[in-house]
DNA sequence: ACTTCTTTGAGACTCAATCTCAATAGGGAA
DNA sequence: TTCCCTATTGAGATTGAGTCTCAAAGAAGT
């Protein structure tokens, strides 16, 4: 299972030791394609009988995000959600402020744009962040 | 002062009253150019002898936000910062990781494709985040 | 199996933000 | 002006996501 490599190789580069605590986070990650947040992960891992403390969630989710096999997205709410990184497509999110679908999206001529602007702006860029918050028309959603 | 008749105006949409402590946060808030964190804002006023508790400092900074009249930003660093709206053209910001420093940009290919996207994808566009974070070539800062 | 060093878990702690509730103060009516 | 009603305020308690502590458990080389 290419996942187990994936992190044995980010916990060597790293000089951690490979656990189980850390492979079932981070399979649960990659488990769902929904946007979790950590204590999501742990009730998840929980309710399979997997005993993961909160703290060892914590801190390996900040490993998994140092090295890029995580992202972790802010979207108004209060905590942080996390998504798989590995083999998926840059994107970014749309998000339903009535029942918190969110959506993602990808644009050419606005990742050529934000890359012009920093680099007018003499920066190195790291990392953006694009989010769009709205109201769908879902039928299901308590907008409607 | 148009500061405290925008300030009053609102007050009175929300049927609340003008109250001397919601004037000087908005006041404070207007006062600076710095994108600054509610703690700030109470400290600022402390400094000044004006006595204000926290609690109004966060009670009042809902209202201004419900009401327009301040934008909250979200700069992934634990605490919301303020900014005015009032007669400022709509920007979005570009953050050095190293020193902080916010730079202010506004794209106008970007915003079109934006409102195109969300139309697309059956939304109702209601507010955005667009946040560049990178490293800047200023020689104060601690990158170089 | 031994040793060394890392990791883990339980719960304490932090910090921004919110809530509680008694005391204070707008502001309309008279 | 004063009265009255209700909204607002302040001090401190509370919340909740996330971090830290430290003793016990576990990885991994020898």
């Amino acid at each position: 299972m290419h996942n187990i490599d994936t992190l044995k190789q980010i916990l060597h580069k790293e000089n951690l030791r490979y656990t189980q605590q850390r492979q079932e986070v981070w399979d649960e990650i990659c488990a769902s394609d929904k946007h979790q947040d950590a204590e999501n992960i742990y009730n998840s891992l929980r309710k399979r009988q997997i005993n993961v403390s909160r703290a060892t969630v914590y801190r390996t989710i900040h490993v998994l995000v140092k090295n890029n096999l995580v992202r972790r997205l802010n979207l108004d709410d209060g905590r942080s959600r996390f998504e798989n990184k590995i083999g998926i497509e840059h994107h970014d999110h749309i998000v339903c402020l009535n029942c918190r679908k969110i959506i993602e999206f990808m644009d050419e001529t606005i990742e050529k744009r934000q890359t012009q602007i920093v680099k007018e702006q003499g920066f190195e860029i790291v990392r953006h962040v694009h989010q769009l918050f709205g109201r769908c028309l879902d039928e299901k959603c308590p907008n409607k």
